[in-house]
DNA sequence: TGACTTTGACAAGATATAATGTCAGAATTT
DNA sequence: AAATTCTGACATTATATCTTGTCAAAGTCA
């Protein structure tokens, strides 16, 4: 990130030099992603990175500031990703009916077993490692639990916001939901993906009828 | 952990040998606790330890081959602590109600509290270190769920094993715990230990009339 | 072609830490 | 008192890593 200022931008290779820096970007933040989701943060050097990149370390500096920056920005980037494609089912789903948010639970599940890096990433990489990364953390979990029960709000119309909103019920449903998905992964995926998920489905019923119960005797 | 063999084992300041040796030991792990738990595992170095315990680096050697082995002995102090305390808890009440569940939470949640640094440690430095740790972190993990739901039987008899064991309801249920005493943590643990306590017992009632309600009508 | 930029390979200094070793003085036993 | 052991302070070696710097070759533009 310091101050390189060529007097000129060129093209090189054909492409712009803003445009190639951002590339380089690129292949170091997927660099990261492997390196951070495989032997893990701690055990990652700089040059391990640049290494995967198929980059010098040069290139490194010339994105990032050391180390902890990279893992935050993959860090955020599976989130950012995740998030994106929640809303975009949602968007794309016609009904708001259960199976919108049995496929909204697929979709977060099925991501991290088709690329266990992000499941480390996601659950074990990012803790421990600065006081910065752990209030990055804390304010991730802290959206993805917003998100959670404002589908579970969207679907299932007997929970309102009223009754949940001074109650731990939406950390409580995504801390579960986290902890299944992070034992899962230890576990090697297993049981497998289809009895997961209905049994997740089992629990979010338990908690519709609940609520819906709390409801009706007031 | 060297083959250190004193041909005759001598008092020293009144004590003996191997007991001093312990004594240095427990040092140790008091300030493993101190360090991992308030400056970060990755930021702790050997000497910091043995600054902290008034010892020199030769006798962290004594005990440990390196620091993840105090990391992990550190680990499992808490855990046995915690499982210890619970056990004398069930032990010594004479009814087995909710109140006993209750007064589990509160005596998890608590020890918490009353030592951030555990918290820290159960929750954050333990993960992400190595193979070993993890590992050790997934059995850990995998106990906590097995007690909780040996509590939960045993002081709500309509929950019965054959209905759970196929289930990931006690993964669920220690992994929204979990989460929500992390969070906690991360919160500075706001709000207060009795609401949290309130609203977490509000979860196993849940639970309670879920189950209750399943076998009712089978 | 000539001036300039971009790139990759590698050097180098600085720093930190792990892990073992040395040694003198204090404490203890016989 | 003499021999031995224990202890703490410090030295040392090895290793790893970060971060910046150098430099020549290749690419690009005018």
């Amino acid at each position: 990130m310091k101050n390189k200022k060529p007097l000129q931008q060129r093209k090189y290779s054909g492409v712009q030099a803003d445009l190639r820096t951002g590339e380089r970007k690129q292949k170091i933040i997927e660099a990261g992603l492997e390196a951070f989701g495989t032997i893990g943060y701690a055990k990652t050097s700089i040059k391990k990175i640049c290494n995967l990149a198929g980059l010098t370390e040069r290139y490194f500096y010339e994105s990032f500031d050391c180390k902890e920056d990279l893992l935050s920005t993959v860090y955020q980037s599976i989130i950012t990703e995740l998030t994106a494609k929640t809303l975009e089912l949602i968007n794309r789903s016609e009904d708001r009916s259960a199976a919108t948010a049995y496929a909204s639970l697929k979709l977060y599940f099925q991501t991290l077993q088709e690329d266990p890096r992000k499941a480390r990433m996601l659950f074990f990489e990012i803790l421990g490692v600065s006081p910065r990364i752990d209030e990055e953390y804390r304010k991730a979990i802290q959206e993805l639990s917003s998100h959670a029960m404002q589908i579970l709000m969207m679907v299932f119309p007997a929970l309102n916001y009223r009754q949940l909103k001074d109650t731990i019920l939406p950390a409580a449903i995504a801390g579960a939901i986290i902890q299944v998905a992070s034992q899962w992964s230890l576990n090697h995926f297993q049981p497998p993906l289809e009895k997961i998920l209905s049994q997740v489905a089992y629990l979010l019923k338990m908690v519709e009828d609940f609520v819906a119960e709390q409801a009706g005797s007031s």
